[in-house]
DNA sequence: GTTTTTATCATACAATATGTTTGTTATCGA
DNA sequence: TCGATAACAAACATATTGTATGATAAAAAC
Protein backbone atom coordinates (compact mmCIF):
# COMPACT_ATOMS: atom_id res chain seq x y z
CA UNK A 1 0.00 0.00 0.00
CA UNK A 2 0.97 3.57 -1.12
CA UNK A 3 3.02 5.07 1.92
CA UNK A 4 0.78 8.26 1.40
CA UNK A 5 -2.07 5.90 1.91
CA UNK A 6 -1.31 4.36 5.57
CA UNK A 7 0.04 7.97 6.20
CA UNK A 8 -3.49 9.75 5.94
CA UNK A 9 -5.49 6.74 7.12
CA UNK A 10 -3.63 6.37 10.40
CA UNK A 11 -4.01 10.06 10.73
CA UNK A 12 -7.53 10.00 10.40
CA UNK A 13 -8.09 6.86 12.82
CA UNK A 14 -5.84 8.35 15.36
CA UNK A 15 -7.51 12.00 15.05
CA UNK A 16 -10.84 9.95 15.39
CA UNK A 17 -9.35 8.42 18.59
CA UNK A 18 -8.95 11.55 20.00
CA UNK A 19 -12.02 13.10 19.18
CA UNK A 20 -14.06 9.88 20.90
CA UNK A 21 -12.00 10.27 24.10
CA UNK A 22 -13.81 13.96 24.29
CA UNK A 23 -17.47 13.60 22.67
CA UNK A 24 -19.96 10.96 21.77
CA UNK A 25 -20.06 9.68 18.46
CA UNK A 26 -22.98 11.00 16.95
CA UNK A 27 -21.60 14.30 18.30
CA UNK A 28 -18.68 13.93 15.96
CA UNK A 29 -18.85 15.75 12.87
CA UNK A 30 -16.99 14.79 9.71
CA UNK A 31 -15.50 18.10 9.62
CA UNK A 32 -13.94 18.16 12.72
CA UNK A 33 -12.24 14.78 11.96
CA UNK A 34 -10.92 16.81 8.82
CA UNK A 35 -9.60 19.64 11.15
CA UNK A 36 -7.95 17.54 13.80
CA UNK A 37 -6.46 14.94 10.93
CA UNK A 38 -5.25 17.68 8.70
CA UNK A 39 -6.94 15.16 5.85
CA UNK A 40 -8.62 17.29 3.11
CA UNK A 41 -12.11 16.26 2.78
CA UNK A 42 -12.02 14.52 -0.28
CA UNK A 43 -8.77 12.36 0.76
CA UNK A 44 -11.44 11.51 4.15
CA UNK A 45 -14.26 10.29 1.50
CA UNK A 46 -11.24 8.52 -0.29
CA UNK A 47 -10.77 6.10 2.70
CA UNK A 48 -13.75 5.88 4.81
CA UNK A 49 -17.46 5.22 2.67
CA UNK A 50 -18.94 7.19 6.01
CA UNK A 51 -18.62 7.78 9.30
CA UNK A 52 -20.05 4.51 10.62
CA UNK A 53 -17.09 2.52 8.02
CA UNK A 54 -14.75 4.34 10.52
CA UNK A 55 -16.44 3.29 13.49
CA UNK A 56 -16.08 -0.46 12.06
CA UNK A 57 -12.97 0.14 11.11
CA UNK A 58 -11.50 1.51 14.47
CA UNK A 59 -13.68 -1.39 15.78
CA UNK A 60 -11.45 -3.42 13.85
CA UNK A 61 -8.11 -2.36 15.14
CA UNK A 62 -8.78 -2.30 18.54
CA UNK A 63 -10.77 -5.88 18.27
CA UNK A 64 -7.51 -7.46 16.32
CA UNK A 65 -5.44 -6.67 19.36
CA UNK A 66 -7.00 -8.52 22.53
CA UNK A 67 -9.49 -11.87 20.50
CA UNK A 68 -6.62 -12.71 18.57
CA UNK A 69 -3.88 -15.08 19.65
CA UNK A 70 -3.30 -15.72 23.44
CA UNK A 71 -6.81 -15.03 24.19
CA UNK A 72 -8.39 -18.01 21.87
CA UNK A 73 -5.83 -20.54 23.18
CA UNK A 74 -7.12 -20.94 26.42
CA UNK A 75 -7.88 -24.32 28.24
CA UNK A 76 -11.74 -25.06 28.18
CA UNK A 77 -11.88 -25.87 32.06
CA UNK A 78 -14.22 -23.41 34.48
CA UNK A 79 -10.86 -21.98 35.74
CA UNK A 80 -9.90 -21.56 31.92
CA UNK A 81 -12.92 -19.40 30.81
CA UNK A 82 -12.23 -17.17 34.31
CA UNK A 83 -8.70 -16.63 33.44
CA UNK A 84 -9.88 -15.91 29.89
CA UNK A 85 -11.92 -13.66 30.72
CA UNK A 86 -9.56 -11.78 33.02
CA UNK A 87 -7.40 -11.72 29.71
CA UNK A 88 -9.73 -10.02 27.74
CA UNK A 89 -10.41 -7.71 30.58
CA UNK A 90 -6.91 -6.64 31.09
CA UNK A 91 -6.43 -5.96 27.03
CA UNK A 92 -9.77 -3.89 26.89
CA UNK A 93 -8.29 -1.79 30.21
CA UNK A 94 -5.56 -1.55 28.63
CA UNK A 95 -7.51 0.29 25.43
CA UNK A 96 -9.43 2.05 27.96
CA UNK A 97 -9.80 5.53 26.49
CA UNK A 98 -11.11 4.17 23.11
CA UNK A 99 -12.85 1.09 24.43
CA UNK A 100 -15.05 3.26 27.10
CA UNK A 101 -15.71 6.37 24.58
CA UNK A 102 -17.09 3.91 22.19
CA UNK A 103 -19.30 2.13 24.66
CA UNK A 104 -20.12 5.39 26.54
CA UNK A 105 -21.65 6.93 22.63
CA UNK A 106 -25.08 6.24 21.56
CA UNK A 107 -23.84 3.86 18.72
CA UNK A 108 -21.86 1.67 21.29
CA UNK A 109 -24.45 -0.61 19.84
CA UNK A 110 -22.20 -1.54 17.30
CA UNK A 111 -19.09 -2.13 19.62
CA UNK A 112 -21.08 -3.92 22.02
CA UNK A 113 -22.40 -6.27 19.32
CA UNK A 114 -19.26 -7.06 18.15
CA UNK A 115 -17.72 -7.48 21.35
CA UNK A 116 -20.70 -9.42 21.89
CA UNK A 117 -19.91 -11.34 18.95
CA UNK A 118 -16.29 -12.26 20.13
CA UNK A 119 -17.56 -13.58 23.34
CA UNK A 120 -19.94 -15.91 21.90
CA UNK A 121 -17.22 -17.29 19.99
CA UNK A 122 -14.78 -17.65 23.13
CA UNK A 123 -17.79 -19.54 24.78
CA UNK A 124 -18.57 -21.77 22.33
CA UNK A 125 -16.22 -24.42 23.21
CA UNK A 126 -18.26 -24.42 27.18
CA UNK A 127 -21.31 -24.94 25.52
CA UNK A 128 -21.29 -28.36 26.54
CA UNK A 129 -21.62 -27.26 30.36
CA UNK A 130 -24.60 -25.34 29.38
CA UNK A 131 -28.27 -26.70 31.79
CA UNK A 132 -30.08 -29.39 28.92
CA UNK A 133 -33.30 -27.75 29.46
CA UNK A 134 -32.50 -24.80 28.21
CA UNK A 135 -32.04 -23.59 24.91
CA UNK A 136 -28.21 -23.17 23.84
CA UNK A 137 -28.46 -20.41 21.31
CA UNK A 138 -30.51 -18.74 23.70
CA UNK A 139 -27.79 -19.61 26.57
CA UNK A 140 -25.12 -18.26 24.49
CA UNK A 141 -26.84 -14.74 23.78
CA UNK A 142 -27.51 -15.08 26.95
CA UNK A 143 -24.17 -15.33 28.67
CA UNK A 144 -22.18 -13.61 25.75
CA UNK A 145 -24.23 -10.27 26.25
CA UNK A 146 -23.59 -10.82 30.05
CA UNK A 147 -19.91 -10.45 29.79
CA UNK A 148 -20.64 -7.54 27.17
CA UNK A 149 -22.74 -5.84 29.66
CA UNK A 150 -20.18 -6.47 32.38
CA UNK A 151 -17.75 -4.64 30.58
CA UNK A 152 -20.23 -1.73 29.71
CA UNK A 153 -20.88 -1.64 33.40
CA UNK A 154 -16.99 -1.39 34.65
CA UNK A 155 -16.26 0.86 31.61
CA UNK A 156 -19.15 3.27 33.00
CA UNK A 157 -17.77 3.00 36.14
CA UNK A 158 -13.91 4.22 35.14
CA UNK A 159 -12.57 0.61 34.95
CA UNK A 160 -12.26 0.95 38.47
CA UNK A 161 -12.74 -2.59 39.58
CA UNK A 162 -9.62 -5.08 38.55
CA UNK A 163 -10.30 -7.50 35.58
CA UNK A 164 -9.60 -10.58 38.35
CA UNK A 165 -12.30 -9.22 40.36
CA UNK A 166 -14.77 -8.44 37.57
CA UNK A 167 -14.06 -11.66 35.63
CA UNK A 168 -14.78 -13.56 39.36
CA UNK A 169 -17.84 -11.76 39.78
CA UNK A 170 -19.52 -12.58 36.64
CA UNK A 171 -18.41 -16.44 36.97
CA UNK A 172 -20.01 -16.27 40.02
CA UNK A 173 -23.58 -14.48 38.85
CA UNK A 174 -23.31 -17.01 35.91
CA UNK A 175 -22.34 -19.98 38.45
CA UNK A 176 -19.97 -20.60 35.30
CA UNK B 1 -54.86 20.21 28.04
CA UNK B 2 -55.92 21.58 25.13
CA UNK B 3 -57.47 19.33 22.42
CA UNK B 4 -54.77 20.76 19.70
CA UNK B 5 -51.82 19.74 21.66
CA UNK B 6 -52.84 16.26 21.91
CA UNK B 7 -53.73 16.02 18.43
CA UNK B 8 -50.28 17.15 17.54
CA UNK B 9 -48.35 15.30 20.50
CA UNK B 10 -49.85 12.39 19.06
CA UNK B 11 -49.52 12.56 15.52
CA UNK B 12 -45.66 13.17 16.15
CA UNK B 13 -45.12 10.14 18.47
CA UNK B 14 -46.93 7.96 15.59
CA UNK B 15 -45.08 9.09 12.84
CA UNK B 16 -42.20 8.56 14.95
CA UNK B 17 -43.17 5.26 15.97
CA UNK B 18 -43.55 4.25 12.65
CA UNK B 19 -40.03 5.83 11.23
CA UNK B 20 -38.58 4.21 13.96
CA UNK B 21 -39.59 0.85 12.61
CA UNK B 22 -37.84 1.41 9.39
CA UNK B 23 -34.48 2.94 10.13
CA UNK B 24 -32.62 3.37 13.31
CA UNK B 25 -32.63 6.65 15.43
CA UNK B 26 -29.81 8.15 14.25
CA UNK B 27 -30.64 8.23 10.92
CA UNK B 28 -34.49 9.88 11.51
CA UNK B 29 -33.93 13.56 10.94
CA UNK B 30 -36.50 16.01 12.32
CA UNK B 31 -37.21 17.08 8.46
CA UNK B 32 -38.72 13.48 8.03
CA UNK B 33 -41.04 13.46 11.39
CA UNK B 34 -42.70 16.81 10.38
CA UNK B 35 -43.32 15.24 6.50
CA UNK B 36 -44.65 12.15 8.09
CA UNK B 37 -46.58 13.77 10.77
CA UNK B 38 -47.87 16.41 9.02
CA UNK B 39 -47.00 18.78 12.08
CA UNK B 40 -45.64 22.07 11.33
CA UNK B 41 -41.78 22.66 12.34
CA UNK B 42 -42.24 25.50 14.85
CA UNK B 43 -44.69 23.30 16.59
CA UNK B 44 -42.50 19.95 16.80
CA UNK B 45 -40.05 22.21 18.99
CA UNK B 46 -42.90 23.62 20.99
CA UNK B 47 -43.71 20.03 21.79
CA UNK B 48 -40.33 18.01 21.98
CA UNK B 49 -36.35 19.96 22.84
CA UNK B 50 -34.91 17.56 20.98
CA UNK B 51 -35.26 14.57 19.11
CA UNK B 52 -33.66 12.31 22.08
CA UNK B 53 -36.93 13.77 24.39
CA UNK B 54 -39.43 12.24 21.73
CA UNK B 55 -37.76 8.97 22.11
CA UNK B 56 -37.75 9.42 25.92
CA UNK B 57 -41.35 10.38 25.41
CA UNK B 58 -42.27 7.16 23.83
CA UNK B 59 -40.32 5.00 25.45
CA UNK B 60 -42.35 6.26 28.47
CA UNK B 61 -45.55 5.70 26.50
CA UNK B 62 -45.07 2.05 25.90
CA UNK B 63 -43.63 1.30 29.65
CA UNK B 64 -46.47 2.93 31.24
CA UNK B 65 -48.54 -0.11 29.18
CA UNK B 66 -46.30 -2.66 31.31
CA UNK B 67 -44.63 -1.52 34.39
CA UNK B 68 -47.54 0.09 35.98
CA UNK B 69 -49.40 -0.93 38.33
CA UNK B 70 -49.48 -5.00 38.72
CA UNK B 71 -46.55 -5.81 37.74
CA UNK B 72 -45.13 -3.93 40.53
CA UNK B 73 -47.11 -5.65 43.27
CA UNK B 74 -44.95 -9.05 43.09
CA UNK B 75 -44.66 -11.27 46.15
CA UNK B 76 -40.83 -10.93 46.84
CA UNK B 77 -39.93 -14.70 46.85
CA UNK B 78 -37.94 -16.26 44.51
CA UNK B 79 -41.33 -17.14 42.84
CA UNK B 80 -42.48 -14.25 42.51
CA UNK B 81 -39.43 -13.05 40.83
CA UNK B 82 -40.36 -15.50 38.09
CA UNK B 83 -43.98 -15.31 37.65
CA UNK B 84 -43.42 -11.21 37.90
CA UNK B 85 -41.00 -12.36 34.38
CA UNK B 86 -43.48 -14.01 33.13
CA UNK B 87 -46.23 -11.24 33.49
CA UNK B 88 -43.80 -8.60 32.12
CA UNK B 89 -42.80 -10.84 29.04
CA UNK B 90 -46.73 -11.28 28.52
CA UNK B 91 -47.30 -7.75 28.50
CA UNK B 92 -44.26 -6.86 26.09
CA UNK B 93 -45.63 -10.24 23.79
CA UNK B 94 -49.26 -7.97 23.53
CA UNK B 95 -47.30 -4.85 22.62
CA UNK B 96 -45.45 -7.05 19.83
CA UNK B 97 -45.48 -4.85 17.39
CA UNK B 98 -43.64 -1.68 18.39
CA UNK B 99 -41.64 -3.61 20.90
CA UNK B 100 -39.73 -5.87 18.41
CA UNK B 101 -39.75 -2.89 15.90
CA UNK B 102 -37.56 -1.22 18.37
CA UNK B 103 -35.68 -3.66 19.65
CA UNK B 104 -35.03 -5.13 16.02
CA UNK B 105 -34.57 -2.17 14.65
CA UNK B 106 -31.38 -0.66 14.32
CA UNK B 107 -31.94 2.19 17.08
CA UNK B 108 -32.52 -0.35 19.49
CA UNK B 109 -29.83 -0.16 22.07
CA UNK B 110 -31.77 3.42 23.36
CA UNK B 111 -35.28 1.22 24.28
CA UNK B 112 -32.95 -1.34 25.02
CA UNK B 113 -31.46 1.06 27.85
CA UNK B 114 -34.61 2.25 29.17
CA UNK B 115 -36.01 -1.61 29.17
CA UNK B 116 -32.71 -2.00 31.41
CA UNK B 117 -33.73 0.24 33.52
CA UNK B 118 -37.08 -0.58 34.09
CA UNK B 119 -35.99 -3.99 35.38
CA UNK B 120 -33.60 -3.00 37.63
CA UNK B 121 -36.31 -1.01 39.41
CA UNK B 122 -38.15 -4.36 38.80
CA UNK B 123 -35.26 -6.44 40.64
CA UNK B 124 -34.44 -4.12 43.54
CA UNK B 125 -36.97 -5.76 45.84
CA UNK B 126 -34.90 -9.38 45.47
CA UNK B 127 -30.94 -7.64 46.01
CA UNK B 128 -30.84 -9.22 49.44
CA UNK B 129 -30.97 -12.61 47.79
CA UNK B 130 -27.73 -11.79 46.06
CA UNK B 131 -24.11 -13.06 46.79
CA UNK B 132 -22.28 -11.32 49.72
CA UNK B 133 -18.84 -11.35 47.58
CA UNK B 134 -20.12 -9.40 44.80
CA UNK B 135 -20.73 -5.71 44.23
CA UNK B 136 -24.61 -4.96 44.72
CA UNK B 137 -24.61 -2.11 41.97
CA UNK B 138 -22.78 -4.40 39.49
CA UNK B 139 -25.26 -7.48 40.22
CA UNK B 140 -28.69 -5.35 39.37
CA UNK B 141 -27.37 -3.86 36.63
CA UNK B 142 -25.62 -7.68 35.40
CA UNK B 143 -29.26 -8.98 35.58
CA UNK B 144 -31.37 -6.31 34.51
CA UNK B 145 -29.54 -6.18 31.93
CA UNK B 146 -29.44 -10.15 31.31
CA UNK B 147 -33.52 -9.94 31.32
CA UNK B 148 -33.06 -7.25 28.77
CA UNK B 149 -30.82 -9.35 26.67
CA UNK B 150 -33.27 -12.39 26.96
CA UNK B 151 -36.48 -9.82 25.72
CA UNK B 152 -33.81 -8.53 23.00
CA UNK B 153 -33.25 -12.50 21.54
CA UNK B 154 -36.85 -13.04 21.88
CA UNK B 155 -38.00 -10.24 20.02
CA UNK B 156 -35.29 -10.85 17.42
CA UNK B 157 -36.64 -14.89 17.28
CA UNK B 158 -40.63 -13.81 16.93
CA UNK B 159 -41.07 -14.04 20.64
CA UNK B 160 -41.78 -18.24 19.23
CA UNK B 161 -40.97 -19.27 22.96
CA UNK B 162 -44.01 -18.94 25.51
CA UNK B 163 -42.88 -16.83 28.02
CA UNK B 164 -42.99 -18.65 31.00
CA UNK B 165 -40.47 -20.84 29.35
CA UNK B 166 -38.49 -17.92 28.71
CA UNK B 167 -38.53 -16.89 32.49
CA UNK B 168 -37.64 -19.88 33.36
CA UNK B 169 -34.95 -20.37 31.35
CA UNK B 170 -33.59 -16.80 32.50
CA UNK B 171 -34.09 -17.54 36.08
CA UNK B 172 -32.16 -20.93 35.49
CA UNK B 173 -29.34 -19.42 34.21
CA UNK B 174 -29.33 -17.44 37.04
CA UNK B 175 -29.70 -19.09 39.42
CA UNK B 176 -32.66 -16.93 40.91
C1' DG C 1 17.15 10.32 -13.65
C1' DT C 2 13.15 10.68 -16.13
C1' DT C 3 8.49 9.45 -16.77
C1' DT C 4 4.12 7.80 -15.38
C1' DT C 5 0.92 7.04 -12.03
C1' DT C 6 -1.87 8.46 -8.30
C1' DA C 7 -2.87 10.16 -3.58
C1' DT C 8 -3.52 14.42 -1.72
C1' DC C 9 -4.75 19.07 -1.77
C1' DA C 10 -7.58 23.43 -2.23
C1' DT C 11 -11.71 24.99 -3.43
C1' DA C 12 -16.22 25.08 -4.62
C1' DC C 13 -20.80 23.16 -5.08
C1' DA C 14 -25.74 21.59 -4.39
C1' DA C 15 -28.46 19.44 -1.18
C1' DT C 16 -30.06 18.91 3.23
C1' DA C 17 -30.56 19.62 8.42
C1' DT C 18 -30.99 22.51 12.48
C1' DG C 19 -33.10 25.64 15.59
C1' DT C 20 -35.23 30.23 15.75
C1' DT C 21 -38.20 33.94 14.49
C1' DT C 22 -42.09 36.44 12.37
C1' DG C 23 -46.76 37.40 11.46
C1' DT C 24 -51.14 35.10 10.34
C1' DT C 25 -54.97 31.93 10.93
C1' DA C 26 -57.78 28.69 13.15
C1' DT C 27 -59.29 26.55 17.22
C1' DC C 28 -60.12 26.09 21.98
C1' DG C 29 -62.03 27.13 26.59
C1' DA C 30 -64.59 30.26 29.42
C1' DT D 1 -69.09 35.85 21.97
C1' DC D 2 -64.39 36.78 22.78
C1' DG D 3 -59.80 36.58 24.55
C1' DA D 4 -56.09 33.23 24.73
C1' DT D 5 -53.14 30.32 22.37
C1' DA D 6 -51.77 26.40 19.48
C1' DA D 7 -50.76 25.56 14.92
C1' DC D 8 -49.36 27.27 10.65
C1' DA D 9 -46.45 29.13 6.63
C1' DA D 10 -42.39 31.16 5.47
C1' DA D 11 -38.04 32.69 5.94
C1' DC D 12 -33.54 32.90 8.14
C1' DA D 13 -28.50 32.13 9.48
C1' DT D 14 -25.69 28.43 10.18
C1' DA D 15 -23.74 23.83 9.74
C1' DT D 16 -23.05 19.42 7.60
C1' DT D 17 -22.79 16.15 3.97
C1' DG D 18 -21.11 14.01 -0.08
C1' DT D 19 -19.27 15.04 -4.65
C1' DA D 20 -16.52 17.20 -8.24
C1' DT D 21 -12.94 20.09 -10.20
C1' DG D 22 -8.11 20.89 -11.62
C1' DA D 23 -3.55 21.55 -9.56
C1' DT D 24 0.35 19.79 -6.83
C1' DA D 25 3.08 16.67 -4.70
C1' DA D 26 4.98 12.11 -3.80
C1' DA D 27 5.35 7.44 -4.91
C1' DA D 28 6.30 3.76 -8.19
C1' DA D 29 7.94 2.14 -12.69
C1' DC D 30 10.99 2.41 -16.27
Amino acid sequence: MDRRQTKSRQAILLAFRELLSKKRFEKISVQEILAASNVCRSTFYAHFETKDSLLDALCGEIFDHIFTGEACDYPKSADGLEAMLTHVLFHLKHERQDVTALLASESGELFAARLSGQFERLLLPYRDSLPMDVSEPFALHFFSSACTEAVRWWAKEGMQTEPEVLAHWVVRLLHL
